[in-house]
DNA sequence: CGTGTAAGGAATTCTGACACG
DNA sequence: CGTGTAAGGAATTCTGACACG
């Protein structure tokens, strides 16, 4: 774990100009999802919002729940079910690893 | 072959701004290497080069070898080996692939 | 050769607010 | 509720050039 690289898809170096040309959405819209909290972008040292591609794969999603007619308190409340969930996924993995060091001695690192 | 995704790594999405924090180089320099033809932005739409996480990477390699000395003219003579070798490989590989087809059938798409 | 800098302009981004519905 | 817009300021990026060595 010595490197924290988080590879490309979730390292915040995308504007949001940027991210208006990728998604199609203004950047009024971009900026309003964040006050509802849907995304979360980083600032650069100088304050400028920053994105990653998985934050713009978010906004298309969203974007496509929005012409649904999907309000964004209920995208909100899908998006933590959704983290939820994978947490507890995760949760699984890690227990199924532990068994199996307890067992084998296999290396968690 | 529909997807033109060219995955996260290859899409010029970021800013010189965020180029020079990433890779620790000035903009100038960033600029230089770029006239001498060793790494090749795009343009947005308004004309601001925009580089992929593949460019951040070739600039760090770039300035390892300016600081040891290496001019940029060398530097490319390397690249274009480099990008040779590269093309012998691929071309070996659709090679092999022709021989599999023609005798087995084995479908290219 | 590789890099710094001052120069002036154009485009970007930010925030808080008013508007419509 | 979700989005548009005008407003003013601050930061970004661009190009061509002069400088040093």
């Amino acid at each position: 774990m010595a490197y924290e690289e988080a590879s490309y898809k979730d390292k915040k170096v995308i504007s949001i100009g940027v991210v208006s040309e990728l998604t199609g959405l203004t950047e009024r819209q971009i900026r309003y999802y964040e006050e509802r909290n849907l995304i979360f972008p980083e600032r650069s040292p100088r304050g400028s919002r920053k994105y990653s591609f998985s934050d713009v794969e978010t906004l298309m999603e969203i974007a496509n729940k929005i012409e649904d007619g999907v309000q964004t308190f209920e995208i909100r409340q899908e998006m933590i079910r959704q983290n939820g969930k994978e947490d507890q996924r995760e949760l699984r993995k890690r227990m199924l690893r532990g068994q199996l060091n307890a067992q084998f001695g296999i290396q968690d690192k």
